[in-house]
DNA sequence: ATGCGTGCAAAACCTTTGCACGTCA
DNA sequence: TGACGTGCAAAGGTTTTGCACGCAT
């Protein structure tokens, strides 16, 4: 996704688009990794070492309101952060009953790439499929 | 896994079963959901008032040093905490290449079931294939 | 012009730690 | 008995918030 398309996406929002805002969201933009908040703040006082940590997590909220921010857990450490620019890919919630398959909107790539952080393996593909009950057989056998 | 089993597990790496500890250890035991610490402390204060909140985290840090311990992270929210007692079963990293098969031992069960949590779907079983390049294969083509 | 966004500082919140005392093995 | 575990209180770290000012629209 083109950085002006995520501009585009919080004027739709009815965001203002500051200097600092510019900044902090072209930091993460630019990066090639996750970054934590600290990373964050870095990389945007380069642009202006006057942009307050405040203004970041104020712009968190905005993101994540957007839907353009992925926030990566590790077990241990701190939260770290992306700009979700990818089309979703689907996965499927497959009914053990009836067959339905319902498409879901989720993307493992990161919580996989972590598990296998210390694998040596590149990760390139997943295929997920989640099977169980869906709402109408819940209802109708009482799996629940 | 049964209680005493999980009691068994900490004596083997060297600590010592007091009472608060018992207490904690069986409120999250016997918990049908993961729980904050603020649901655990709550519960355990119904044992035994004057159990401390940082007693509670120092036995996090015991349970994952045990393995014992889950730690969930919610997009939003605090931490969530379950024992980890169910049987461990396995994915696969499958090389694109070589077409070698690793077992990795990780379970997702949580994460696929708060990713539906909304969907109404009773979710029983999963299925994942990570597909990439081994270290072999990385190493011989420079995949990387 | 007006209202959203920002910097600053303080507050709120969560987690860790030092210390003295208690208790398990 | 000795070492580990606990309660309490204070410290440390992270995130949020109130306020006055500034800037984008």
């Amino acid at each position: 996704m083109d950085f002006n398309k995520v501009l585009e996406l919080l004027k739709q929002k009815g965001y203002k688009i500051t200097k600092q805002r510019r900044i902090i969201l072209e930091a993460l933009y630019n990066s090639i990794k996750p970054i934590s908040i600290e990373e964050w703040l870095q990389v945007t006082k380069v642009q202006n070492p006057n942009i307050n940590l405040s203004t970041i997590y104020r712009n968190i909220s905005v993101l994540e309101d957007v839907g353009l921010l992925n926030k990566i857990r590790p077990k241990d450490g701190n939260i770290i952060y992306s700009l979700n620019l990818q089309e979703e890919h689907s996965h499927f919630l497959i009914c053990k009953k009836c067959g339905k398959a319902e498409s879901i909107e989720c993307c493992l790539s990161e919580e996989f790439k972590k598990i296998i952080d210390d694998k040596e393996f590149d990760l390139i593909e997943h295929n997920l499929e989640l099977y169980g009950y869906c709402k109408d057989c819940c209802d109708k056998k009482n799996h629940k």
